[in-house]
DNA sequence: ACCTTTTGTCCGGCCGTCAAGCAAAAGTAT
DNA sequence: ATACTTTTGCTTGACGGCCGGACAAAAGGT
């Protein structure tokens, strides 16, 4: 720190460890606070004071007086930034402005094709994210970063996608250097399921330690929470359940080469493909939900079909991981009465009861916007690091 | 903190973290501990300090002088205390005293009945965990801590078996209780697998973020290092792969009463009643292995099928969760060229270029004593961790 | 004998935190 | 209206950890 001598008064540092306990979002008073913590009276009031005066607190009201002065409520700003969040697919993108509690404020859907390589994908993106922070009126100041997820492996900690089988082009490719150029702020790239699995665990399952999200769709893929964080893996390609040997796989070939994988009998298209099989033309993966929810029992059965098919590697993948929660979403998913039927028949049916006892198989709470919400996550968990508030507070008390 | 005085001079606290990076067990100099820690040389010096007079490192030579007085090489004094781990199985169980590195000093291998219940089996290890500390000369003083795997699913965070399936009368018994009052100091419990890649990991993998640790004996089972970490699952019952379903598991009769499952058609006892009908008799799977090593062709090619089967359920683990290792252990493995070809085989062929592309599979290189060692690494690691070792030499400073 | 480098020791100062006190604010109880 | 309670803001002295510098001793090279 250069020595200006410290304007604010004292205890700016260790601010960042007081808002982590605000992030639930809970309003409290300073008096809870100091019980939380421990810490002394004056040093609650010093970080109290240097979080309302950064903006990422807020007073919201008083609790009920019990005889004396009222306290006043504190509570967490998710309006003291806004982040974009873009989820990128095969062929659509949906490009959003969220608060920092990764509520959506604003979004915008586009078609895209994700093979013309990352330059034109990617300005569009820009583009779009442009308009959408100067419509909501927020200049560059306010934004706090951009999250984005790509239907392929990426390696995190540079951003950059390794190897994506759908991506031609996108190999190694700076994604965070071109949007932080065009858009601006920290840009953070991952994985499309593994956002899911974040954005579903911050918002509906905070608590839960261990917990797999399962993406159907196009593909089908997982995002694993493994002690309350993010599990990777070593090469960024953890989850992969898609090229896994279905039980009925046969030789039924796959996009990968291989035969027999999950992917070729179990995703929106191979139901599809199914289906027709049957006489049944649901012409694509968004045909197919809408059959099903209109009640037809052959669309039902195919889902259902391909449920217990992901279900037998998921009995496996439970009996490995010990999950308290499977979270299906993605766009079959929209059919979640069929499709969990079918995952929960053979998985409770074929894991040992203490791994099944507190299992919850459900369906995704946060639909389609799942990707979203958990680029948006990723963004606000870094932003609202400890760390990264402390440099926030220390720049706004010299500037 | 009682107002005493503080004789120590100053920067007792703190030493902890200077500890863990000594830890390793690389000798290191002052000058090299205050570039790694950017701590100023005088606050250097007062936790070298501590942390010597505590006994916890110790001057081990110098290093060569550039020109003046030769720098003193401190190291981590592995000979701080001692720590008894203890390895039980369905029959037989390891006890050992060991150095806080987790190295074995001496050990005593018992013969047990596990089903006779928790007291009389906790009493006979307790007793020769008293012999083993007093033939080496040691009293309760120097015990930093016991270790202890079970062979079922523990509850890390209270020491109690959960519904083991083979420990009749073990569930919820207050194992850590019935240990500190008859050996002494804090007690920890895990499952045996977790522990064996606890072990394998800090002895051998110390800096891979993820791997799976496989048995192979009379049961199968996996631990999962994730993030660096031992991942236990919601229930602590993570890594239970020996009731999946085998891809060629029939209806095979398992012991737990489902059919099909992966112990069922290659554990131990599996491959040698496969043998049997083969008209090759092993008698058990200690036999089987001999065999194997002899050169029979019968059972090299009865363990590489089972290595198959096991194969078949890694790789889908392996997409799952994306480990840069697999070690595999237990008795059978000991036979570890038929088993690990078998693994190979189609793990390599059944997975992605990606995941695979760094995917060493192993055999365990801790041989027999992966469950001690692992019972150490956790007492080690308990202990030595940063609070415990600041209580360590606030206390001693006091004392 | 002189130089270099490492180490031990000491001390003043900075910074974050604590504990305590006082005063103001904003309610409730009488 | 008055007294009491409770919360909050503000200040101050004290303490402990760490920094950075100064000095001397130790131990080896030139």
């Amino acid at each position: 720190m250069t020595s200006i001598g410290g304007v604010a008064p004292s205890g700016s540092s260790g601010a960042g460890e007081l808002l982590r306990l605000m992030l639930d979002g809970t309003p409290r008073t300073r008096a809870e606070l100091i019980k939380m913590t421990g810490l002394a009276r004056s040093t609650v009031g010093a970080r109290v004071d240097a979080l309302l005066a950064a903006g990422l607190l807020t007073t919201s009201g008083e609790a009920a007086s019990t005889g004396g002065r009222p306290p006043a409520r504190l509570a967490f700003n998710p309006d003291a930034g806004v982040v974009i969040a873009a989820d990128l697919g095969a062929t659509h993108a949906l490009v959003a402005l969220t608060d920092l509690r990764g509520r959506v404020v604003a979004e915008k859907a586009l078609r895209i094709d994700i093979s013309a390589g990352p330059e034109p994908v990617l300005d569009r993106v820009a583009r779009t994210a442009r308009s959408l922070l100067s419509s909501a009126g927020h200049g560059r100041e306010h934004l706090a970063g951009v999250g984005i997820g790509l239907p392929g492996p990426v390696e995190h900690s540079t951003g950059r996608p390794v190897l994506p089988p759908i991506m031609p082009g996108w190999d190694n490719y700076d994604v965070p250097g071109h949007l932080a150029r065009a858009v601006g702020g920290p840009v953070l790239v991952d994985n499309d399921v593994n956002l899911m699995a974040l954005g579903e665990h911050a918002t509906v399952y905070p608590h839960v330690e261990q917990m797999i999200f399962v993406k159907v769709a196009t593909g089908i893929g997982a995002g694993i929470i493994s002690g309350g964080r993010l599990h990777r893996g070593a090469q960024g390609a953890a989850g992969d359940l898609g090229h896994v040997a279905a039980l009925h796989g046969g030789d039924t070939p796959c996009t990968c080469g291989n035969v027999g994988c999950l992917e070729a009998v179990a995703s929106g298209p191979a139901v599809v493909r199914a289906l027709r099989e049957r006489g049944v033309d649901a012409g694509d993966a968004r045909g197919l939900v809408r059959l099903a929810k209109q009640g037809d029992l052959e669309a039902a059965a195919a889902i259902r079909e391909a449920g217990r098919e992901i279900g037998h590697v998921l009995a496996t993948c439970v009996s490995l991981f010990n999950p308290s929660v499977i979270a299906v979403g993605g766009l079959v998913a929209q059919a979640a009465e069929s499709l969990l039927a079918g995952i929960r028949e053979v998985v409770y049916g074929r894991s040992l009861p203490l791994a099944t006892g507190e299992l919850q198989i459900v369906a995704s709470r946060t639909g389609g916007h799942a990707g979203v919400i958990g680029a948006a996550t990723m963004v606000v968990q870094h932003v609202l690091s400890a760390e990264q508030v402390e440099h926030h507070i220390a720049e706004a008390a010299a500037g």
